[in-house]
Parts: structure tokens; sequence; C-alpha cells
DNA sequence: TATATTTGCAGTCAAATAGCTGCACTATGG
DNA sequence: CCATAGTGCAGCTATTTGACTGCAAATATA
């Protein structure tokens, strides 16, 4: 019944996205999540199990409140996939990568 | 009737991903791109226009055949996403950074 | 001009998704 | 022990999605 997840249909949805964000500065409960949207808690619920599916999310029972925060290592899929584009379109990263490769050199 | 695309809702697809992967190689007609995978030509048509529709193809017209090639700016969205997170995993971009802050000049 | 090739678009259908409400479970405090 | 607060899970519904088939438009070739 539950199809597997992955992290690109996981950040797909813009209400996902702003959880990210918001868990990103700091951990959060699902009550204080839900309070910065619209929508009903147990949608935010639901958004915030898939994205712990997917270990976007961590938990950290204390007590009765269960603290989410982000685990950064899941991005790591994220950016292998545009990775081989970046040199095409960052100049930052151009420089970056010429210092990178000639670290002594002008 | 259309929803409005946005990037992460078309890279959320894998076929889409695979697209992007096969046209970012080489430009490709939609025959040349159907080809590679076993769904029916209509439908990866509409996965090509999905993606052009998000800007990450663009086409070119020569004759009847239309060649599709990847636009790389359109990355940028998806980067600026997870740069944020980007120093908390990745070594590489660490040094890359520091090199960055302190270049080979004393 | 007639024909074949390349492509896009409309229509249909099954499956997945995101939203809601209601209920059950756990932990804290009196 | 009982009431309350914080969460998760089940079930329902409307919308969206991805796949298919069929057809039309445009271009190249005989």
């Amino acid at each position: 019944m539950e199809m597997r997840r992955d992290i690109f249909q996981a950040i797909a949805d813009p209400t996902r996205r702003a959880i990210i964000a918001l868990v990103a500065a700091q951990a959060m409960t699902p009550g204080a999540i839900a309070a910065e949207f619209s929508s009903s808690r147990q949608t935010i619920s639901r958004h915030i199990q898939i994205l712990t599916e997917c270990q976007l999310l961590r938990q950290d029972q204390k007590g009765r409140e269960i603290h989410y925060h982000l685990n950064p290592n899941q991005f790591k899929e994220i950016a292998d996939f545009i990775e081989p584009f970046r040199q095409l379109w960052d100049d930052r990263f151009n420089k970056l990568e010429a210092l990178m490769n000639n670290p002594t050199n002008p």
C-alpha cells in the first residue's frame, strides 16, 4: 500500500519544503510546526511523517514532546543529482574549483 | 485546470530525472529519447513537455525534428534550496570554501 | 501531389496524493 | 487515579498524476 518514498518526492511539496526551512533553524515539536501553517495539525503531522520516513527529519523524544530536527546528510542525494550541472551555471563554483585544482598558482 | 508546475515537482519523477541525464550529455529528439524507455512515445513526450514548461529543457527546431537540450540555469533554484545545508555535510565544499576565504596570496 | 515520418494534443482510466475528521495512546500534574 | 495536553494512526474524499490510445499538424521525400 505504502509506496516507497524518495527524497525528490518528499521535497516536491511546498509545505514540506517550508517545514524543512522551519526545522533547519531550530528543532521544533509537531504542534509548534503546525501552528505556523493554516492546514490542520494532523495534515502537518502527516507531512512530518513523510519527511521522517526519508530521514530528512529525526526525532528527539523529550517526555511527551517530540522535537524534530533536520538531518542534513540526506541532502547529499539531491546535491549529487545537480552537481554535474553546477559548473554550467555557477561562476562562484568555477572560481572555487580553479583554486582547488591549482591551489599554489596565481 | 493545469496546475502551476514548479521545478521541484518536475524532478520528483524518476523518468524525468532520467530524461534530464540523457539530454545533459547531448541534445536529442523526442523520438530518440523515447527509444531509451519502455513507456510509450506519447508518455515520454508528455514528460518532455513538463520539463520544457519549467524551462529545464529548451527546444531547437531543425526541420521537422526538434532537438531538446538542457538549460542548466534552472538548476539554480534547486541549488539555492540545498545550499544553506551544504556546509553541514560536504567536507569538500568546506575545503573549497576555506580556500576561497583564504586565497593563495598571503 | 501523394506518402511517410516526426511530433504534439485531446480523451480516458487507474493509482497516488493531500486534505479533513475522529479516535486512541502516552506522559505530565493535581 | 483522573483530567489534560501532545502525538500518531485509520478512514474518507476530492484532486492530481502518469500511463495508454487515437488523431491531427507539419515537414521531408518520391
